[in-house]
DNA sequence: CTTCTAATTTGGAACGTTCCAAAAAACAAG
DNA sequence: CTTGTTTTTTGGAACGTTCCAAATTAGAAG
């Protein structure tokens, strides 16, 4: 209703004091006086003053905004992921934009170069698949911290945060070979990504230390999704010789991987032995509960978050990269004997 | 690594124009000469210059910022919600603060008015669990036009978009019932919440027509998640007389009552009608595949910026209620003999 | 070459804050 | 009552834009 939000200078008129004054008692300076800051705190109250940060981010030229990415919010991974950054970012007084790109690079492109011109100070990005590194270059440039998040951009000179895949994927593929399988397929992504490489490493040389040969027809490829999973299944039935386990490129897939089998009639968990990789919360309920590799989203996106603060604080510092650590969680969806417990490096 | 970004100031030097010229360009003015306009859009290019939103905000006393704030990012149903307004928002030029609540009113009281503080045009907020009138009225008082989506808040004098869950849920007991149930449950969701009110109220009416007694056990409450869901079917397992079918106050609640139903060796669709409400992506692949009310989350969420956006074109206008209508999409999960769509007003 | 009009350009003030150097006020000590 | 010291307060410039009224330039007509 107001034509006018009240400023400073209006609550320093109403206070017989000048607009510095009310400035410093905004930023808790101690230099005021005890008597004249409750004065003005009280006028901010019942003027219904509220702080105007543009003007003092022009001012600084500096801002407490950060900026995020996400390449698909629909899929539970990235959401949490996000959930976690948020918090992070609140509690430091910061405020986000969150973006979703949905594996777009143009609209990644649009949304960056968005968020430049309202001014971030740093920017966390999950990349949409075939992100390139000059898509992030002209921001990384002009100071402001990035961090690439989950995926990483090849040739990019900026601060990654990533999961262990390789040895994620490896340990499963050993757990499975531990329960008796010999006969694993790979489900899930496409080729052209950097995670789906390294589990897909992690899933060859865990056969080769086993002496297990490699059946190629066993990597199926499709959407990284529920759907995708249901597809591969699909795929996989017309085999003379069928895998009997699987390792699936994320929980999605795996969850999909279920309802494939279940089209079959074949149950999973115990006619064939499905491992995730994720750990999405729906995991543990899920029934059977799922067998998958933890890489606790909203934990890494917390860590992200706090990378990104850090660099932003610390002026300008040098790319850093995070491996973190992931770990085996076993549940019904594999088929294990036992309920036991698996822990990596 | 520039000390200082380039202004507008300093292509109009370069440019050997006044800054005032700089800025018409900028605004794709038609006053400005076509070579002139040329010259500087070139300097813009190569001196790398990036708009200061924040600034001219300031000038405007307006901003191209739209706060939302969800209760829960890691229900898909939100994260759908969240994804229709970001394609929504984006598209109209402006960008986007987006919060998760965690369904706690004190984070999202601090969310709100920190989003305050950095100027948003408007706000679309999908309140968590208990907010009161008073959390939006300072807002809404100072102009900044408020939808509120999914849930309401008795009381808030501003603009909402709401399914149509009465009409919704009333189909669906009508659907279960022309299939020959006559025990049918209501599970999950807490008891203070509008939105579960209103499919009770649609559940208690359908069987009221039907002239079917209405069993106050047969209503099982809990967490209106996946594993609330799991809880809800235990809960009904030590009743004496069991319901034959169930609708689930949403999709997230319908899964984990799959989830329940077969760890007690009942077969979701086969032994046990279930009806989910939401459609969330997953539904349509999950096996069995899930009966259930759509309610467009998407959809919705793009409504509800257009929505905001109108009314920040149109200055201020009075708030508006507007409820979406819904449909029944007949799946496996409902045991229905054959597929078939039932259409809604 | 004037004069008139239309097209283009331009200084400066303004938006709401922070920062700085300096002024004013309060207090202490002589 | 000085003088010195500490505490508190204060104008104005600055941040990067937009807006306006006014100035300048270009073009047309006489």
């Amino acid at each position: 209703m107001n034509k006018t939000r009240t400023s400073i200078v209006d609550i320093a008129h109403a206070a017989g004091v000048s607009k510095s004054t009310v400035s410093l008692v905004l930023q808790g300076s101690p230099l005021v006086n005890e008597k004249t800051r409750e004065k003005v705190n009280a006028l901010i109250g019942d003027l219904g003053y509220v702080y105007n940060r543009g003007a003092a981010n022009l001012r600084q030229s500096k801002s407490k905004i950060i900026g995020i990415v996400v390449n698909d919010l629909t899929n539970s991974f990235f959401a949490e992921l996000a959930v976690g950054m948020d918090m992070m970012v609140q509690s430091a007084g910061y405020v986000q934009f969150l973006a979703h790109s949905g594996e777009s690079v143009d609209r990644q492109r649009e949304v960056i170069s968005s968020m430049r011109e309202n001014g971030i100070a740093g920017l966390i990005l999950s990349p949409a698949r075939g992100t390139e590194a000059s898509d992030i270059k002209p921001l990384a440039d002009s100071g402001i911290p990035v961090v690439l998040v989950v995926r990483n951009v090849p040739g990019a000179k900026v601060s990654t945060l990533l999961s262990d895949n390789y040895v994620g994927a490896k340990a499963a593929i050993r757990h499975l070979i531990s329960l008796g399988h010999s006969r694993i397929a790979f489900m899930g992504g496409f080729v052209d990504t950097a995670v789906f490489g390294e589990r897909l490493r992690g899933y060859r040389d865990a056969l080769a230390e086993a002496n297990i040969p490699l059946n190629e027809k066993f990597v199926i490829h499709s959407a990284p999704s529920r759907a995708g999973g249901v597809a591969a299944v699909e795929r996989m039935m017309v085999f003379a010789e069928r895998p009997t386990s699987a390792l699936c490129l994320n929980d999605a897939v795996a969850f999909g991987v279920c309802d494939g089998l279940r089209s079959s009639n074949i149950e999973p968990g115990k006619g064939f032995g499905i491992i995730g990789f994720d750990d999405v919360i729906e995991a543990k309920t899920a029934v059977p509960a799922l067998t998958t590799v933890s890489v606790d989203p909203q934990g890494m996106g917390q860590r992200a978050a706090q990378l990104v603060l850090k660099q932003i604080n610390a002026g300008q510092t040098d790319p850093e990269s995070i491996v973190t650590s992931v770990r085996l969680v076993v549940r019904q969806s594999c088929g294990a004997p036992v309920k036991q417990l698996e822990e990596l490096a």
